[in-house]
DNA sequence: TAGATTGTTAATCGATTAACAATC
DNA sequence: TAGATTGTTAATCGATTAACAATC
């Protein structure tokens, strides 16, 4: 497996929605500086992390845009598609369900599941909402290996239970708990609110005099 | 301004939210061992983060559940009222106007916006959706502070721009994009798809034997 | 008492940055 | 050529961990 530093894989979503930005822009390439300065980080850092990457620069010019994408979208696996069930339709759960962005990143939605039986039979973008008991048979019929997870908190640890069973191996999980999942299974925690928290420091301190 | 690394700073959130789910569970006490275990982290940094936040433990005991989480609440200034508004009222804007959850926090949303005639005028939780075209004189009269961003990337920059100079300090950004502000103001991107990026990394390399 | 635990210091590890050579 | 830039090594900085004393 090809890896690179924890803190240098999380910059990667930020390279790449930059280099999407000015690739947008018709901008053939980038330097170390200009993707330093945007990301507020050290210009050798950014020469650092391409050199992981294995990508060159060109002398005078910088990285090639198109290039350094493409690097980080195979280095992610971008370019395979990955199919995924939403497991909760509320409004998060129809967001990401319907949020037709996710496309570019090889995530494709292929199916909803809600108890709510208010809501099962709904559609919602291009499905519709099946029910939860459901979603086992549905993970071993089309080999689902990640499920998105946006129900109430009481229900989740039931769920993820129902979708490993049935051989899920990655959970990205926007409801706020720790999960207990067996070794081999990845969870992603989102915990959206850990931004919220972030900005409240800010303006309380802010206040009193400091910046940033 | 109280301070505690970045590092540390990043585990509140999560430390936060484990004390949450003990206390309901009617707990008093909670162990730097029990801490770490369920973050996947080492014991000492645990003992190291609450010495940081000067949260003094019990010997035989550990730590009260009550007594840390009020202190993380403190010192992130949660337990002040914030006042924000939600910009853009698409799913995503919907899911976070609507989100009970926050008030917890002390976030309060206060309005919502949107520049779809469509949408404007519209119920949307306790709010009626408002156009943007409001936007800067709602900020001022209120004395806005926070701004929440869901809106299409192409329409972000000037939305801030608008916000900023109508007083805002603080943006929480869901759209993809590197906003400018001037010093003083803070942003906190989301950036969500990078959640999806770490698990199509592991998918794309957990096949291949390596685990984790 | 023995066991469980906290709290602190020093050692280690990993990430960032400074310095500078190479080159277009 | 001078200037702009990459790429790499060594130095520094910051975060984590190991070791261990203290104490209930």
């Amino acid at each position: 497996m090809e890896s690179i530093s924890k803190a240098a894989f999380r910059r990667l979503p930020r390279y790449h929605q930059i280099l999407n930005a000015f690739e947008g822009l018709g901008r053939e390439y980038i330097s170390s500086r200009e993707l330093s300065e945007i990301l507020e980080i050290n210009e050798t850092l950014v020469r650092k992390d391409m050199a992981d990457l294995k990508i060159r620069g060109k002398q005078n010019q910088g990285y090639s845009i198109a290039a350094l994408r493409l690097r980080i979208e195979d280095f992610l696996g971008l370019q395979e598609i990955t199919e995924a069930l939403v497991v909760g339709a509320g409004h998060l759960g129809t967001a990401l369900a319907t949020y037709a962005g996710f496309e570019h990143y090889g995530l494709k939605i292929v199916g909803v599941f809600d108890s709510d039986p208010e809501k099962i039979g709904k559609r919602q973008g291009a499905h519709d909402v099946l029910p939860v008991s459901r979603l086992a048979s549905v993970i071993q019929r089309k080999q689902i290996r990640m499920i998105i997870l946006t129900v109430p908190r009481e229900v989740a640890q039931g769920i993820i239970d129902t979708a490993v069973g049935a051989g899920v191996l990655a959970v990205w999980n926007f409801t706020p708990c720790e999960l207990n999942v067996p070794p081999g299974v990845k969870v992603r925690n989102e915990q959206i609110v850990g931004g919220f928290m972030a900005l409240s420091y800010y303006l309380k301190n802010v206040s009193g005099g400091g910046e940033d």
